[in-house]
DNA sequence: TTTACTCATTCAAACGATTCAATAGATAAC
DNA sequence: GTTATCTATTGAATCGTTTGAATGAGTAAA
């Protein structure tokens, strides 16, 4: 059917192991015979069968990448990050979403395992330890992207979001003394619930009290249109905030509009700060302050390091820190 | 190291031909064997290779897809779309971006061909003779998604580019006398060309002068910044348009903002139509009316085509057009 | 009882590469 | 001239499954 190594080899009268060895590139090899071989290639067309060489070698030159969702503006760009350097080293990717589904997660985890990946970057949610027994049970490199593990042993590159919240929040302090309002992402995600505690952290070192605090803290399920709900809800608080502070860009565009639908305006009446940078925050009015968390990086640098790892090379350091900063635009004065 | 069936078979006392029938649901195994081999399975903890199991069969259940960017929000959806079909039919998917680029294109389907993937998504700009003849070489189905080929032979997943551009038109006309601007996207698409060529004609039709008809049309690059330029633009001609039709919804935010950036409501003083439905059109004010393009069910229908054609499944047709409609909101008065 | 069939199971040959030990030929060292 | 050292190449086992042919046991038909 298809062209085999075999064909080759009895076209360019040589065995199988020097066709072998032309196509990896090793050494010793006549140029003579290197040069009939390739011409034997070239004449047959031939390919070699990836599968084959990944139960010989043991290596498949493939990756698994789990995320919760492709479909996320944010998370595809973590994919593209991956994908752009996976590509430079000859990587191929296989995508799974989980849905944010710890028992998809796992499973996709295994799946992966059967079809003899060389490593996994991972984004999920919370790291629980059913997910560290399986990470340790695969004998390939795992990398954690934007993803916390408390964990020392394993691989992640993220940004330091607690430090991100109390960034932010001084940023917002030095320009308005008014309350700020926060809005969290789901706190079933490890990240989010750091940025909530580096809020409430914050909020509590400035004398609040827990039920001042309560009433500043909107939990949203991390969409536009949740977004708008907790505009509404700061807007039926009798103490107003002066800023609301966002868990991610989507998020604050709904904050946005919905302030905007209300007839307010954005930032001279309420100021609202976002978080993630995705393209988004460039794409509404006023365009959006936020708090940079550079996906598309984080995704090239889990790859690139899972380079390192899976050749050999020296790591210094196995937890990356990325990284953040704010990016001042239109929603805030 | 890893264990294999042939580990299975010993412990529970099978031939490993036993153990593969098992594990592929196979019949003729009597249920009491059957549970030997199974508690074997579950005690050692064994999991199939799918490698070997690809070699062994020539089937890897790994599907290609090739799309321009997953970066792009509504790219990423079509990829969603896929994999959810994939997932159900228990595909992997190995994911790639071509940038539009041909030579990487044909590249990268070559080096899924070489994976020994069973089937391939395909969404690319212009279907070449090139890419037609690797189409052909590989002895896979290839199912193009939202990409067009004049080739009656090549399975395919799309609405009706000309037909939807025509809707927008009728649409735009019974609210508005006004002359209509276009923006289109970058020409080497063949959709967006269809696009253009709808839009051409129907203004044809309407008695415009090729002069006329070609200060109507600006050509875009397809992102947020070109259609703030494209804003630019009309708002320089000396007869304004009364609408602007925008072949992407991102580039329609760009022309919304630009519009009211220089101060100019939408839609009361320019209306402005989109295209694609992504999630951007909610997430603008004034919402925008979009001619829907279903990204999601496109890439769910080409990978449920696929796996009809993998399982030898009768296939009434192999160009399937989706239905488009016009989703009305408040950029169009 | 013999013959013919099923049904369950085993045997062993693929699948298409890689890789290591073995070998032959050429060159260098003494 | 013999031995040692490289270099280029081959042979054959191996990777972990699937799968079709072969086998054997049990049952139904004659």
């Amino acid at each position: 059917m298809s062209v085999t190594i075999y064909d080759v080899a009895k076209k360019a009268n040589v065995s199988m192991a020097t066709v072998s060895r032309v196509i990896n590139g090793n050494t010793n090899v006549k140029p003579i015979t290197r040069q009939k071989v390739l011409d034997a290639i070239e004449e047959l067309g031939f390919r070699p069968n990836a599968v084959a060489r990944g139960l010989a070698s043991r290596k498949t030159t493939s990756v698994g990448v789990i995320i919760p969702d492709v479909a996320n503006l944010f998370i595809a760009d973590l994919a593209r990050g991956i994908e752009d350097i996976a590509t430079m080293y000859k990587y191929h990717i296989i995508l799974s979403s989980s849905d944010q589904q710890k028992t998809k997660e796992i499973d996709l985890f295994y799946n992966m395992l059967e079809k003899q990946v060389d490593g996994i970057i991972f984004m999920g949610t919370t790291i629980t330890d059913e997910h560290i027994e399986a990470f340790k049970k695969a004998n390939i490199p795992v990398i954690l992207a934007a993803t916390i593990a408390e964990s020392e042993e394993l691989a992640s590159v993220n940004i330091d979001y607690y430090q991100a919240i109390q960034d932010a929040i001084q940023f917002i302090e030095e320009k308005s003394k008014g309350d700020i309002g926060f809005v969290t992402s789901p706190l079933n995600n490890r990240s989010n619930e750091i940025r909530k505690q580096s809020f409430v952290d914050a909020m509590k070192k400035s004398g609040k009290s827990d039920a001042e605090l309560e009433k500043l803290i909107f939990n949203s399920d991390d969409t536009y249109d949740s977004g708008i709900q907790a505009s509404h809800y700061f807007l039926g608080l009798e103490e107003k905030p002066e800023t609301i502070l966002v868990s991610s860009d989507e998020l604050a565009l709904g904050v946005i509009h919905g302030l905007q639908d209300e007839g307010l305006k954005v930032p001279e009446d309420i100021a609202v700060v976002g978080f993630d940078n995705t393209r988004l925050a460039t794409m509404v009015r006023p365009t959006l302050t936020t708090v940079m968390q550079p996906m598309y990086d984080i995704g090239a640098v889990s790859m690139r390091l899972l380079t390192k790892l899976l050749q050999g090379e020296q790591v210094e350091e196995k937890q990356v820190t990325l990284p953040h900063r704010i990016i001042e635009r239109d929603s805030t004065k």
